[in-house]
DNA sequence: ACCCAGGTGGCCC
DNA sequence: GGGCCACATGGG
């Protein structure tokens, strides 16, 4: 498959998604961590929650109690692990950088950033690709489950998050807004067209798609 | 009453 | 390297 040819096609039929919808860096890394494994109106709840509260910034977060946390992110399911985790997350953010999020992503190397994400609890390969994408501006391109979904269905075998990662990184043309645009436009195929029932019809990849 | 959601970490072999 | 499991609310 050709991930180039595959970006153009969404494209033309869905549009732009305009991801990542938030209002700062540390927004789209909180949002990051809540949306996993749940749907993107319950993070919307969450984050509201939050803010409602003036909970969506490091030093805020850092210094909530972790009770209130919980209650705030209920919707988005494992509440208590993430609520844990977003504090901590914050706690290292606040001691680590003084909480700026500039700090945290300017003049650091793109790898190093991404172990350094990595090593935190809470944050695995997509959430650290998608943090890395969407808040920190990096060329990585994130791996989900709905993307590894499209591209068994369009015939590629590889399933390895990193060498699915390098795949899609080494075609597709070097640029952010690409990456951003085409990691979203993959989630709302598969959402409308992939899910474990096929709703194929309307599908804009039509043949290209080897169902089964 | 199921099944699924924009995963992660722990444990096992 | 892989396969299973817990984590939990909310919507179809």
């Amino acid at each position: 498959m050709n991930p180039s040819r595959i970006y153009g096609k969404l494209l033309k039929h869905f549009g732009k998604q305009h991801w990542w919808p938030a209002d700062s860096a540390f927004e789209v890394m909180i949002g990051a961590i809540l949306t996993q494994q749940t749907t993107w109106l319950s993070v919307e709840k969450a984050i509201e929650n939050l803010k409602k509260h003036g909970l969506l910034s490091p030093a805020s977060l850092a210094g909530a109690k972790t009770g209130l946390i919980e209650r705030l992110i209920r919707p988005t399911g494992f509440y208590k692990q993430k609520a844990g985790r977003i504090k901590a997350f914050s706690q290292y953010l606040r001691s680590r950088y003084n909480g700026s999020i500039y700090r945290l992503f300017t003049k650091r190397q793109t790898h190093k950033l991404r172990e350094e994400l990595l090593a935190l609890d809470g944050i695995g390969n997509e959430t650290a690709d998608s943090i890395l994408l969407y808040a920190g501006e990096r060329l990585i391109f994130p791996i989900d489950a709905y993307t590894r979904r499209v591209s068994g269905r369009l015939g590629h075998k590889e399933d390895d998050y990193e060498r699915l990662r390098a795949f899609f990184e080494r075609n597709l043309p070097r640029s952010l807004a690409v990456y951003k645009e085409f990691h979203a436009l993959l989630v709302r195929l598969a959402k409308e067209h992939c899910r474990i029932k096929p709703l194929c019809s309307g599908c804009p990849l039509g043949e290209e798609c080897k169902r089964g």
